[in-house]
RNA sequence: GGUGGAUUCGUCUAACGGUUAGGACGCAUGCCUCUCACGCAUGUAAUACGGGUUCGAUUCCCGUAUCCACUACCA
């Protein structure tokens, strides 16, 4: 059997930014398309005409550009199974609905939302299917003149799909196995609305997949239920041999507590749901990003890949090459994942670790600029030693500001309580001498200074942590930070001598 | 309510009939040390419950419980 080439989708609606969970869906596709060489195909399904929301387009695109994730065709893409925007496509699906209409699979409906809401109240758990339908106002119970009588006349309606009862259906899941399900509990599901002449997304779902030539569709766990529907379309089009596999990915669950992930976890525990910020055009509410909060896209990538599914080994740090190569569909687990947001935090710390100091070094630059540092003055070189310094310390690069301000700023203050413990009576005399022995110096380098320093320590039998620790004190402001000496070596005779002299005179 | 799915340390997960049930995050302790961190080391902690099948079940089957999803002219 000739193998068709693998093609799979992400088919995002444009109703909002896009969700975490989605991002790991897509990141799943892109991991099965490289690693099969097949093509990744980026849809929008825009069939709900009154949920659109302007930029949402736009967010998705740039989020997936953001995080590395790339599409062989599809909005702004390009390609040859276009359009790839379904609101686009109204022509096509039409033809379908044609189809399916001659063929007897589907039929007309005049039941207007009001009717069946009326329905649904009047009798309890009401489902539109083989058992009710002759009671409804469709093609299948009224008279063909009715039927005729009312098109002709321009009344509203709507194509249902005509679900035979009592079948079993099978839906082979690549992750869960053999699913099956009794057709008499699906309902006779609406394929197009007259009103805006569009498709449902199940219509339009199962058209554009075939059309688009898709082998696989991975998706999340919430489609799991109306996948026999989808068969069942597929063997109403005679396409049963070309129909997709299915794989239903686990859901992204709350951290804490049960249910789904929500934004407003994201708020409660402070960290982000969508890759990028957001501002919504509608409610103006704004929400946080992965890229603004500082991930690294290469960490949130490769925390999302392992949420989820694992490598069969203990293996977690893994390139998007490394993760290319080793994703398998049978490693997904099957149950919800709590969202285990430090984790991610861990996972940006050991991608800075692993970032060479100059390129940390460069996405700090923009940092030092927003508190007022006139970086312009400082020297790569000097940036990306100071970087090496403090990078280990930090989960995020907005953080290095914190581990390294006194590279940019001498202290204006000096911490109360360092002062209290390590700044004595005679330490004024001692940073006198301490001065005059970093005079004396010609060469500053870390090793050599702490060689020299050290020496005089001992040689005068002063208490090393005392010393040291007033020394530190007068030069970063607080008892904290890298080696003293690395710190002195970049920071010059000049300026180290200056901010001694500054701290014996404010202390 | 109905239907489907799921269930291993607090969390993410490994073990696809035989292991002292492994790793990671978190947490705790220790080491390192001029400080704070980092790092390193050690520790903490799990097979939801009840029946089967089997020489042997985390693993297979059946119940129960719990959680999740779906149940729209939304996707």
């Amino acid at each position: 059997m000739a193998e068709r080439k693998v093609r799979v989708r992400f088919a995002p609606s444009p109703t909002g930014p896009l969700h975490i969970g989605g991002v790991r869906t897509a990141l799943y596709n892109y991991l099965f398309a490289r690693q099969h060489n097949g093509d990744l195909v980026f849809r929008i399904e825009d069939t709900d005409s009154s949920r659109f929301v302007p930029g949402a387009e736009e967010y998705i695109i740039e989020s997936f550009r953001w995080l590395g994730i790339t599409f062989d065709e599809g909005v702004s893409f390009g390609g040859s199974h276009g359009p790839y925007r379904q609101s686009e496509r109204r022509d096509i699906y039409k033809r379908y609905v044609k189809e399916l209409l001659e063929k007897g699979k589907a039929y007309v409906a005049f039941d207007t939302p009001a009717e069946l809401e009326e329905k649904r109240k009047e009798i309890h758990n009401f489902q539109y299917d083989a058992s009710t339908r002759m009671g409804m106002r469709n093609s299948l119970a009224m008279p063909q003149e009715e039927v005729s009588r009312l098109m002709a006349a321009g009344t509203q309606y709507v194509v249902r799909f005509k679900v035979e009862p009592d079948e079993d259906v099978h839906v082979n899941d690549l992750i869960r196995g053999d699913v099956v399900i009794n057709s008499s509990i699906l309902d006779d599901k609406v394929l197009y609305k007259s009103a805006d002449e569009l498709p449902t997304y199940h219509l339009a779902n199962i058209v554009d997949d075939h059309l688009m030539e898709i082998t696989h569709v991975i998706r999340g766990e919430e489609w799991l239920p109306s996948a026999p529907l989808h068969v069942l379309l597929y063997r109403a089009f005679g396409w049963e041999g070309t129909m997709p596999q299915f794989a239903h990915l686990p859901l992204l669950l709350k951290p804490e507590g049960n249910g789904k992930l929500s934004k407003r976890d994201g708020d409660r525990l402070g960290f982000p749901v969508f890759p990028l910020e957001w501002h919504d055009p509608k409610t103006g509410e704004s929400s946080s990003g992965y890229r603004e909060a500082g991930y690294l896209p290469e960490a949130v990538v490769n925390f999302l890949a392992l949420l989820g599914w694992n490598p069969g080994n203990d293996q977690e740090l893994m390139s998007m090459d490394e993760l290319v190569s080793l994703f398998n569909l049978s490693h997904c687990s099957k149950a919800g994942a709590k969202f285990d947001y430090k984790k991610g935090i861990w996972f940006n710390h050991e991608y800075i670790l692993r970032k060479p100091d100059a390129e940390v070094a460069a996405l700090f630059k923009p940092v030092l600029a927003g508190h007022g540092v006139d970086v312009a003055a400082y020297n790569d070189d000097y940036l990306t030693r100071v970087v090496g310094l403090v990078k280990g310390r930090v989960n995020f690069v907005k953080e290095l500001w914190e581990q390294a301000r006194f590279f940019f700023v001498a202290p204006e203050s000096y911490a109360e309580k360092d002062v209290k413990k390590r700044w004595s009576e005679d330490t004024p005399r001692i940073m006198g001498e301490l001065m005059d022995v970093l005079r004396g110096m010609t060469d500053f380098s870390s090793k050599h200074a702490e060689e020299v320093v050290i020496g005089w320590i001992t040689e005068k039998g002063y208490h090393m942590g005392n010393v040291m620790n007033a020394f530190r004190l007068a030069v970063v402001g607080e008892c904290k930070g890298p080696h003293m000496f690395d710190i002195t070596e970049l920071l010059g005779k000049e300026e180290t001598l200056a901010r001694i002299e500054k701290a014996v005179q404010a202390i």
